[in-house]
Parts: C-alpha cells; sequence; structure tokens
DNA sequence: GTCTATAGAAGGATAGAC
DNA sequence: GTCTATCCTTCTATAGAC
C-alpha cells in the first residue's frame, strides 16, 4: 500500500503538501486533493486510508525536506554564533506560517502520527541551536551564566512566534522586528567581538 | 440586531468563545455552538448574519477581557523591568494555546473582522512592553545598545512561539524553557542589580 | 492502480410558525 | 426573539468497473 514508486500516490502527497501549507489541515479535504493532483477517488483511498494518512505522509516529506535545510545552515566548521545567526535570520515568507508549525493548533494534532513529524522538525532546529550555543559556550564565546538549553528554546519560539505576529498584522515587518531583538538579544550575551 | 440585552445573543457569544479557544475557527460549526448553548438555528440568525459574524464578536470579547488582564501584570507603579518579567512568567494553560493568537493560522484570518481583536490584542501587550523597556533604558537599567522596540517584539515572540512549542510537542514543559530563556536573555540585557 | 459514480453525514443558511 | 423544520452544498469514504 505504501508502495513509494506509484505517479498518483505521490502526486496526492505533492498536492496535500502545498495544501497543507496553504490552507492547514482542517481546510483541506480530500477532493481538494483530487482536484490539485488529477488524481481520481479511487487512487486516494488505493493508497491511503483516508484524509488523516494522506496528511501524515506529507508532513514527513516535509519534515525531512526541511530539516535539510537546517542542517545546511549549520556547517560543523563554522563560529557557532554565526550558525545560529543564520538561523535566525535566513529568508522566509512571514505571512505564509511555517510550513509545518502551522499546523500547531489543529485540532488534528492532538494526532501523534500528525504531531510527530513536526515536533521532530523543531526538535532538531532546537537540538542544533543548543549544540551551537554550547559550543560557544565552550570556547568562552558566551556570558558565563546563559545556559544554552533555554536560549536555544527561546530563539526558536521567536521564530515561531514572529510567524504568528506576522500573520495576526498581516505584515511580515511584524516578523522581521522580532528577529532583530532576537540577534540583539543574542549579542548581548556574546562575549565582546575582537 | 446587535442588541447586547438578549438573553439568547449573550449565550451564543459565550459558547462561541468556548469553541474558538479549544477547537479553533474551522472546526467550529453553527451547530456545535447552537448546542453548546441551548439556542435553536433562530436566535443565531436572528442575531448575526453567520459563523463569521459570531466569531467575530466572540473574539472581540475576548481580546477586552484579555487586554484587561494584561494590564493589571504592568501597574504603573512598580519597576518597568518586574513588569516585563511578570508578564513573561505569568502562567499560562500551554496547551490550550494562546486564547485569541491560536487562531493566526486559519485561513479565515484573512478577513479584517477576525484578525483585528487578536491584533488589538497582541499589539497592546508589545506596546506594553516596549514601553516598559523604554522607561527601563530612561533609568539606565537597560543595557545602552538594547532598542526596546524589537526586544519587545522578540519577547512577545517567545511567548507566543512558546505556545506553539507546547503544542507541538505536547509538552508544557517546552514553553517553560522558551520562557526561562528569555528571562535569561532579559536579565543578561539589564544593569547588574545592586 | 486508476477511474467514475454514489452514499451517508455534517456544514451553513433559510423559511415560517409562534 | 426564539423555535423547529427544511434545503442545498460540501465532506469523507465506499462500490465496483476497467
Amino acid at each position: 500500500m505504501a508502495r513509494p514508486g506509484s505517479s498518483k500516490r505521490e502526486a496526492i502527497v505533492a498536492a496535500a503538501k502545498a495544501l497543507l501549507w496553504e490552507r492547514g489541515y482542517e481546510a483541506t479535504s480530500p477532493r481538494d486533493v483530487l482536484d490539485r493532483s488529477g488524481a481520481g477517488q479511487g487512487s486516494l483511498y488505493h493508497h491511503f486510508s483516508g484524509k488523516r494518512e494522506v496528511a501524515a505522509a506529507a508532513l514527513a516529506e516535509m519534515a525531512e525536506e526541511e530539516i535539510a535545510v537546517i542542517d545546511a545552515l549549520f556547517p560543523p566548521d563554522t563560529p557557532p554564533l554565526d550558525r545560529v545567526g543564520a538561523y535566525l535570520t535566513r529568508e522566509r515568507q512571514a505571512l505564509r506560517g511555517c510550513r509545518l508549525a502551522r499546523l500547531a493548533n489543529e485540532a488534528a494534532m492532538e494526532e501523534p502520527a500528525l504531531r510527530e513529524p513536526v515536533a521532530a522538525y523543531l526538535g532538531h532546529i532546537e537540538a542544533a541551536l543548543r549544540a551551537s550555543l554550547e559550543e560557544a559556550k565552550a570556547g568562552a564565546d558566551l556570558l558565563p551564566g546563559i545556559e544554552p538549553a533555554p536560549v536555544a528554546a527561546a530563539l526558536l519560539a521567536i521564530v515561531e512566534g514572529g510567524y504568528v505576529l506576522a500573520r495576526v498584522h498581516w505584515d511580515a515587518a511584524a516578523m522581521r522586528a522580532a528577529i532583530d531583538g532576537g540577534v540583539q538579544l543574542l549579542a548581548a550575551v556574546s562575549r565582546p567581538q575582537a
């Protein structure tokens, strides 16, 4: 049933990925997915047990793709605080929301199959931030009292919360302000530069 | 039509307030609202033009209530950074999400009537944080290079992003970690205490 | 594997009596 | 103002042919 080689299966998952980002889970119907993918009813229910499983497959692919993007932002041979800065200031489509975490508040997210890919994505970012901050601390690039783990969580929250601010104010500048504040706070806990 | 004195109207809005927080906009149907409120179909469509207007009325009331709660956290006669700290560390139901901003990613939020109460609420918090940080800066309680406006946005984003982290990990501790990081960062940009 | 046709339930709103 | 009954559409899934 989960044969990745099938053409229609791939088209269905691709359409689901696009629609989940555009509209979210509740607002996307199986018919929407079929219309966009060009597949018929039968193909969807041949490959998947229903809407939920389609979404789970789509989210798993999105998480894999975005985790690869994150890894590219954290090359091991660069200064650790540069990696953190690169993550904070990367380009983002603020008004579209986070491709994965945009689903955080849907009722369906209480289902583990849908929540886990999103949790893995955010967990991966948080781990990368924490590792970088720990490396910075070991190299005395961070102020002594600063704990990497909570600060990593706070920086990730600034980004995810920044998406929320942009959506609510319908203005990408709201996210940029939050990121700018994060950059200032990070600079303040960094060792004075040479 | 918008007569506030009507008993059923109030019951409908109260039910909508509860359901919007519990399930969000898309996942709440007019029938759900009627079932919980005890009103009939006719009452809803007598007082409102439809689902959207019910939600708008509910959000407006929620914003008003929550803004009053925020104001209570920022009494003018306390040290400004204590006010910011009180906001960061107030008790929250992390897994339920922010009562207003939990709707940020719903497609319906592109409608101004729904977005505006949420934007007013977040804007009010951000203004209170910014004013407190400006007062702290004027009193030399903040490091010189720190700009109040972006830092206020970042702190608000930490809270709103913290809700997202808690929902995605299905663990209130994820939000606590982000808040803790925010507290540490704020302490780092504050003047060393006497 | 893929298609079209269909079914049962829920969503959102209206009609009209009281 | 409030109620019940009804309507049309959309949602989600199944049936069965090819």
